[in-house]
DNA sequence: TCAAAAGTGTTCAATTTACACCCATGG
DNA sequence: CCATGGGTGTAAATTGAACACTTTTGA
């Protein structure tokens, strides 16, 4: 049995997704060479000798955009694993979905002959190479998760921000609009999700708005409370 | 580059968890073989030419526990890929958690020498082989993560359930214990969390608790509610 | 009759919702 | 001045927390 087991190569994809003009939009390559030449994939890459598969991700990321420094939100997605999903051989992938500010620099390098940046509905119409279409639903539906339970949010927004900006945020990946009102309320009282920075700014326009930094809460409060830890 | 990506041998580890005498309790095996001969380690198995990891998984999963025909909440905890996580060579693993209902029955097969259930405390404080200790703390992170936002707390539980069966899920899980008259009021309200049988039972002691079935919602109401799908 | 567990009532506090309304800026 | 978005006030409805209390069984 142990010596039928096949020997994969390991990839690793990388959704990187940001909120544009109140879209949610996702950086694809525009593949240069076969299989699949000519054709939208998201970007990826091998994993080499001496990294794991979660450096090979952070590596990819760096390679498509400019993170100056920040480590940004990235989420696994999944494992893909289908003997026949990669024409070239038994390649096995693991997808992670990265949450990045807009405006992102989109390097073009590697074997991408070119990056574009698409919004999610138009980009789920389009033909994606190998079974990237479906890594693609998986990781929208896990970065709607995430802003469900965590306060991953702040990840697509710059590392200042303004309320409205990340109420904007939510809209987008949500769909629908929530109440400014009650949205500011609702994010200032749960206790760590943001913190304010004591500054102001008028870029949204009208009012001056008071900026905010992500604070140090991971998790939102769940609809069940958890009990005081008491062992 | 691409020629130096290694080629490496995949596994699926199944984190089997199960709450017996309200604690949670995690199915591990007594390695018979070399490597890590004589530790306890985490049930897992190579993936075979013709299957995905996921269906390696479910194999797994079922070669240790009898399921009889139920599908089991399986849940992705993590792709571990170090270089040397494993000494005989380049082997990676996905990582998945398996929430199942008490009493489960669990079968001596395969390599394992033979099974043992554990309290989860305990099991982290026994030598676990390969980075298994690590997979064993995501998993049960993951499973309370779950418990926080998903209404997998009902997979622990068998087919019908009571409600107090329920609340000791969340209380073993979490630690801690919840006051039984909100708790009761708090899932019944959930729209689609459980539905009633219409049976009763006196299982448990004291006035008989009426019977209930998983219903088919998935996720709890976020704390940060969703806008209703306007496009 | 008693203990045990299920489930409901009750009360006060806190939160949510849907708005109206005022505030502070740029043009 | 006006338009724009930021942020607070407010009142009604809902929900939450704590805990007393009734119900229904087994022992």
């Amino acid at each position: 049995m142990r010596d039928r087991s096949p020997l994969v190569q390991l990839t690793a994809d990388v959704v990187i997704l940001t909120v544009r003009e109140d879209r949610l939009e996702v950086l694809l390559i525009r593949r240069g060479k076969a299989p699949f030449e000519g054709m939208l994939a998201i970007p990826g890459g091998y994993m080499e000798a001496d990294e794991n598969l979660w450096q090979t991700a952070i590596r990819e990321l760096e390679e498509e955009t400019s993170l100056d420094g920040m480590t940004p939100h990235l989420e696994l997605v999944g494992v893909y694993t289908d003997p026949e999903r990669d024409p070239r051989g038994q390649i096995a992938s693991g997808a992670w979905v990265a949450m990045i500010p807009d405006p992102p620099v989109a390097k073009a390098g590697g074997d991408a002959a070119a990056t574009e940046w698409l919004p999610v509905d138009q980009a789920l119409k389009e033909p994606l190479a190998f079974d990237h279409k479906l890594i693609l639903q998986d990781a929208v539906e896990k970065a709607r998760q995430s802003l469900n339970q965590s306060t991953a949010a702040v990840s697509f927004c710059r590392k200042e921000f303004t309320i409205s900006e990340l109420r904007r945020v939510y809209e987008a990946v949500w769909g629908g609009k929530l109440d400014p009102g009650n949205f500011h309320r609702k994010v200032t009282r749960i206790d760590g999700f943001i913190e304010p920075t004591g500054e102001t700014t008028t870029r949204d326009g009208g009012r001056p708005a008071a900026l905010y930094r992500a604070g140090a809460r991971r998790w939102l409060p769940p609809s069940i409370p958890r009990p005081e830890v008491s062992a």
